[in-house]
DNA sequence: CAAGATTGAGAGGTCAATCTTC
DNA sequence: GAAGATTGACCTCTCAATCTTG
């Protein structure tokens, strides 16, 4: 076991070109800084993590302001599990409530309360001014509406109803082994 | 306790503008997407978690190949606890060695292997392939430019041998509170 | 006693097994 | 028996306390 000295300096296997590389990295970094405080700010001003502000601002979108499990879990890209622990400390906390759809028994939604809108509300004024400070502000008009036309082109829209990505995921590459 | 309805639709606190909010938006939906996928790849084919393989990343671009445990940190937005934790399982795995500066012995060095130059670019193949198919590819030649740009603006350029960032979060705030 | 790094205890996340309903 | 959701056991991460050196 040694460590590694300049004649072990391998090439990079087919390299990004330099713009593509900045592209990337500038991704990376913008996204870690960027939601690094957010978290840090919503925890330390309203006690309420990045993940959980992310379920409240899901719900109030959505009709009736309510969804159930796995479609919340589908937009949020987390896990069901992950979701339902998530959901058990928002109703501890009396920012939403669980209810059975009628219709299938099976199914549960997660409904805003009164209480978890007022929450969002008020720990939204902190979200944005965090989101303006360390990113919309030091961008033109111009080059945020570049920015979102190119996300929107780069990422597919959302993937509705969708199932838990890691199973699509595992899917995709069993597929691509057994095809070779 | 009640769930929220129609008229407890409280209105959002000087909310995005649509062109911020579709960039705010993509940015996040782009980043699970593409870093959850390549999560997902580089555990499948490589064993090796993001996380991990970043710390490898940045190695590989250091002087000899190595750098102190506080400047990996700074680097990766981590915390030194995470630092020297996930450095523990690299140097399990042999992909790395502690050393201790000679010149102040509170410091060590985390150096890679031969072996984890090695198994950075075997890795690194997934890591392109996947950033390209599910990012990069989905722009033109000046848009990657462009991004590279806007998102170079947008953030601090390296904080470089920056202390843990909760620790300028948390005095920030504290002035702040003070300052009125 | 401050700086750099590590560690123990507890909080939070993940995978697989389980429960209920279709 | 499959779908939707939850739970138990295990693993990882975080916070504060600790160890070592300057």
């Amino acid at each position: 076991l040694q460590t590694a000295n300049k004649f072990s300096n391998l090439p990079e296997p087919d390299p990004f070109s330099e713009a593509e590389f900045r592209a990337w990295r500038g991704f990376l970094r913008a996204h870690a800084h960027v939601t690094g405080e957010l978290d840090r700010r919503l925890r330390a001003e309203h006690d309420l993590p990045l993940d959980q502000f992310g379920i409240l601002i899901t719900l109030v979108g959505a009709p009736e302001m309510r969804l159930r499990m796995g479609e919340l879990g589908a937009r949020r890209l987390v896990s069901p599990s992950k979701i339902s622990r998530s959901v058990d400390e928002l109703e501890r906390r009396g920012f939403l409530k669980r209810s059975t759809d009628p219709d299938d028994r099976r199914s549960h939604f997660a409904a805003l309360t009164l209480a978890g809108v007022q929450k969002l509300r008020t720990a939204q004024v902190t979200h944005h001014a965090v989101v303006r400070e360390l990113f919309l502000d030091a961008l033109t008009g111009r080059q945020v509406e570049q920015l979102g036309c190119i996300l929107e082109t780069a990422v597919p829209g959302v993937v509705s109803s969708a199932v838990w990505p890691a199973a699509e995921s595992a899917a995709a590459k069993l597929s691509s082994v057994a095809g070779r």
